[in-house]
DNA sequence: CACACATAGATGATCATGCACCTATATGTG
DNA sequence: CACATATAGGTGCATGATCATCTATGTGTG
């Protein structure tokens, strides 16, 4: 099943109720490390979910900032939902650009690719950073499922990390800065 | 920089001059791990690329197969290589629809998530069956980039079916079967 | 005081991607 | 003999994704 943003917002309008805006934050933060999208793309894919029948929205002023569009799943979404958890899950189409550079990165040389092990670390250690900030405290299953995801990212991002040390070494590069604080 | 598929077609023929075809297969290969793309978009990339000047044809007749189209790199596509190679790694935009999947489980329980376990078991043994099958002889510095490419996919892999086991567990989820040969 | 940033929503243009389908021929399988 | 698959190239269409830009207002920073 194809069209995957829309069932990302269906899964997260039923775990609550939310804008347009809130959404983008969570693609920007608790769902980051599955799944990405920007804000246009949010707010075209809410149109055709509402035109669709999948979701009712309620505007709601507040004083200073922006009104809000709070967007909620309807029995028609909750179904949407449910349909596409039960279908097949469709293979992984990868694109890691960090991979792509570095199998085709002879003709830049070592020091080529010792840069992109460095920016590598940079990313990995962010995008760690990140994961370790996120917390869910309940303990149902749909929280003890987004536990499982985000272990799941903390794991890769540790694999890649222990990848990286041995990759360095095998290809004789030297270790990643220590203190990467005084860049101009 | 963006059009990726434009650069890792340029990184193939940098290695040796390819079909659409051969590239076809590559992706569906040995790269296939970290990059993926369909033949109707190769074609039209090689199209783009030969527009640019990066690329020259040569028409290789064949009997009784239709005869290849072998694009090799010209000095403008090696430059354009190298650009990029040189250039800032983009973020990461992931899209991993199994564990998009998880994450938004709960409305099809327990029953529904062990069965995107048993999907994902499958897909894991099926990319690491395939990762395990590639091998490169050579060990001049391109095919050791390769070596580390590919060892980064085995270790994901890896990484994967510890977690699997783990959340299976943790979830208090019956164990994967054991002899999946018996399928219809 | 200028500028950036967060909040909140959105549009237009363009580019990338995926899916279905088409042309040919040779070989393999039920 | 029908059908599927591999080889090799490709078109057309619809959708998906990205980038720049716009409208507003409030708050924070140099």
């Amino acid at each position: 099943m194809k069209m995957e943003l829309k069932h990302a917002i269906l899964g997260l309008l039923s775990i609550r109720p939310l804008s347009g805006y809130d959404l983008s934050r969570a693609f920007a933060g608790t769902v980051a490390h599955f799944w990405h999208a920007d804000r246009s793309q949010i707010y075209r894919t809410l149109d055709r979910l509402s035109a669709a029948g999948a979701i009712t929205t309620e505007v709601i002023p507040q004083d200073g900032k922006p009104d809000r569009k709070v967007h909620s799943l309807t029995d028609v979404g909750r179904e949407m939902l449910t349909e596409w958890l039960s279908s097949p899950v469709e293979a992984d189409q990868p694109k890691e650009p960090f991979l792509a550079r570095l199998f085709f990165a002879a003709p830049i040389g070592r020091e080529g690719v010792e840069r992109l092990f460095d920016e590598r670390d940079r990313q990995v250690n962010e995008s760690l950073a990140e994961l370790a900030s996120i917390t869910i405290e309940a303990d149902d299953l749909t929280a003890r499922l987004q536990k499982a995801t985000l272990r799941n990212g903390l794991l890769h991002a540790e694999a890649e990390r222990e990848w990286l040390r041995e990759t360095r070494q095998l290809l004789g590069i030297v270790e990643p800065p220590q203190n990467p604080e005084e860049r101009p």
